[in-house]
DNA sequence: AAATAATTTAAACAACTGTTTAAAATAGTT
DNA sequence: AACTATTTTAAACAGTTGTTTAAATTATTT
């Protein structure tokens, strides 16, 4: 009945360890097993199914993905403030998730396509009255006329994916761990005045 | 002998098809064969493994992939221009084959870790002398102060995740096919404009 | 204390995995 | 025509897959 170190926990943790960097064709159920340091019959004792298990991992992330984004949309700040720190805290999640954005992009372009639990974010997104923002910004000009749907995917191109090609830059521009670290925290700079200059052009 | 229709290049197609829409811990060598339609033996006879066949397919698909970027750095153009250009390719180029990127970055992350012949991508970038003109303009502060990693990185990141991320944005934005593709095709607009206004300020 | 419920284990299941074998069919050469 | 080399086939291989079973162990309740 304890929460924290019981069985059904450590599954847990190893499966979204294995899940999030091998993916779920990647892996199997027994590999989880052996990580979580229990057998196979406990995996589908606590979940059921390894699909079952898969879609609490995956929609665990989802939240953890969208979360940054809904939080700081619903602070009281101007738009570029709030780019500024979304940018910011982005980067600082993703140093600590890197594995995250592909393992959330490559799962949602499934053939067998996820359930997708956190299918609430555009609501959740909706509810910080960050559109009604973004409108009342574009008719005083302070803003430039774009789609909120071009906006996000401004924001989420230019932090997520540094952190998912991570290896292959490290390929094709031979660099090491030390550079590609260096390079995207220089990189964070640039594209928060990238996007504040566009979205937010002086005179 | 012949070239074309042969069982060879059946299974070469089908497996680009498969290996690239499942990745390759996603997809086995019988579906491989049946979508050829032809039989497992028949795949390891012309390509002795699955892995030496996912090596051959991923081989071409890195090539593709560098190949707009090689050919438009090495023109006799302006800077601002061959963004332009290069911008308007790659989009046209990732509209027929959207799942690449995905699919590149996703096998490059493997554990396995890919041999990676493509690794001479730098030296063919470099060949273009897109280098020496980027320092030229620097000096002549016609560019913008900012190292080539991270302007590659600026062009990858805004063309590809908006191809990567299609099924993920359908999901969260609540939209269908064409409102994606509508959005893809604005967004080449900006992107075109966010970049080059950045790389290359006025004034 | 015995009785009941929850957890853990080892073993089995059928289906599938990559790869190999050896025989059959076809094509090419002499 | 007979002979050789190439291609194709069906079947087998050993190992892995997700999942289930039934017995053994532990915890909880009476």
């Amino acid at each position: 009945m304890k929460k924290d170190n019981s069985t059904e926990e450590k599954i847990k943790q190893a499966a979204k360890e294995v899940f999030i960097s091998k993916g779920f064709a990647g892996c199997s159920t027994r590999e989880i097993a052996k990580v979580s340091g229990m057998n196979v019959a406990l995996v589908n004792y606590y979940f059921r199914s390894k699909s079952q298990l898969f879609a609490l991992i995956f929609n665990a992330a989802m939240e953890d993905f969208t979360n940054t984004m809904v939080e700081v949309f619903g602070r009281d700040l101007s738009l570029p403030e709030k780019m500024r720190i979304l940018i910011d805290k982005e980067y600082d999640f993703l140093t600590k998730h890197p594995e995250l954005p592909a393992f959330i992009i490559n799962e949602t372009n499934r053939e067998s396509g996820i359930s997708f639990a956190n299918a609430n974010f555009f609501e959740k997104i909706s509810e910080t009255g960050i559109f009604e923002q973004c409108i009342e910004a574009q008719k005083n000009g302070q803003m430039r006329e774009i789609d909120i749907r071009n906006m996000t995917l401004f924001i989420l191109s230019n932090c997520h994916y540094p952190f998912m090609s991570k290896n292959m830059m490290k390929s094709m521009l031979k660099i090491d761990d030390d550079q590609v670290k260096e390079a995207i925290e220089l990189h964070k700079t640039h594209v928060t005045e990238l996007l504040v200059n566009y979205l937010f052009p002086k005179k």
